[in-house]
DNA sequence: CTCCTATATATGTTATATCCTATATTGTAT
DNA sequence: ATACAATATAGGATATAACATATATAGGAG
């Protein structure tokens, strides 16, 4: 669903053919919404039968015809509708904190192994969110206002909070293992 | 997939039926990997053919035969396998995060109120994770060395950790709507 | 006396997502 | 000379999940 409302959302700046959302997806949602190249036109194929987005053919040379699609009204009306509405929920799924709860059948040097490298995953991550204002910058001459670039940075604060709070919680696991601080079976 | 080592996991502790599994889950790693009752019992299915469980069928009088499934030893050598193994990684998919990264199209009262509900929601979250502990009490004992207590109480410490940061990113947000330091269109 | 909850398992349908592959052409790098 | 990346779209297969519903019985609440 929040698929749906991400490309109304990108569409709603302008026209876009699908492999333009791909491109800026994977620069700025996708961090937390990433979406498959195959899902976006599956996805901008039912919009379109739904009457809230429209295409038009671009005849190209050489290459295949661009298929821009545009919102409708109808589409926009749906994207303001859900913006607005109650706040979005989702159920968390997370295959490390899997690992973490059964990491008792570890040993202590496997589970300090487990631990550094998901604080390496971390620290690679906050790595990566790092660049996103200079990817994403060119995407926002072209297309937002200074009050959309400023809620895209809230995304990425939350992001960036979220995964300082992540590595302290490893750095502080990956302390009591060393002082010995976890019981043994 | 994490799911079906969830199920391994659980089954290492002791022999269970669906319905015990569906309880369990409930009251531990719902919070971070939400099960569906129709889900246990297919992935149940899927194990035995892959040979990880078996089953054995328990007469009770009056209600429906218990189908009590033991982990085997080439599904604890999976599971043991997998927790050992690289740090699991999934890709985040967050919901209320698409809202924010498109709320500029909203009002600077909608956007409020959108923050207000998402700090609501946090707020209900950490007092869940508050009676965490009791409910996994009788499983405590029942089935859990004090080093496995340890490890389950690391991944609440985790989503206590990240609800706390999350909270604070929101109510930082709130602040800025509040003082006006949010542009406009 | 009826309704709800608990115990216990299972299927059908739909939605969503991932992965792989196919098609077609141009430009760049090795 | 050949391979790879970029532009551009799309379908098949598979996996996963969510939601509703079905079966069957006992016990407690109102």
């Amino acid at each position: 669903m929040s698929l749906d409302f991400a490309i109304l959302g990108f569409l709603s700046y302008h026209p876009s053919t699908g492999y333009d959302l791909k491109k800026m997806f994977d620069v700025s949602v996708r961090h937390f919404w990433p979406a498959d190249q195959s899902q976006i036109y599956r996805t901008l194929a039912r919009l379109t039968e739904q009457g809230y987005v429209e295409m038009e053919k671009v005849a190209q040379e050489d290459r295949p015809d661009r298929k821009v699609y545009h919102i409708t009204q109808p589409g926009l009306a749906a994207l303001v509708n859900w913006l607005g509405g109650p706040p979005a929920m989702d159920e968390p799924r997370s295959a490390p904190l899997v690992q973490v709860f059964f990491a008792g059948k570890l040993s202590d040097e496997e589970v300090l192994a487990k631990f550094e490298g998901f604080a390496a995953m971390m620290r690679a991550i906050l790595a990566q969110y790092d660049q996103v204002p200079a990817q994403i910058g060119p995407y926002q001459q072209e297309v937002a206002s200074p009050r959309e670039h400023f809620f895209w940075m809230l995304t990425l604060e939350n992001g960036i909070a979220n995964m300082r709070a992540n590595l302290a919680w490893a750095e502080s696991v990956i302390e009591r293992i060393k002082n010995g601080q976890v019981p043994q079976a």
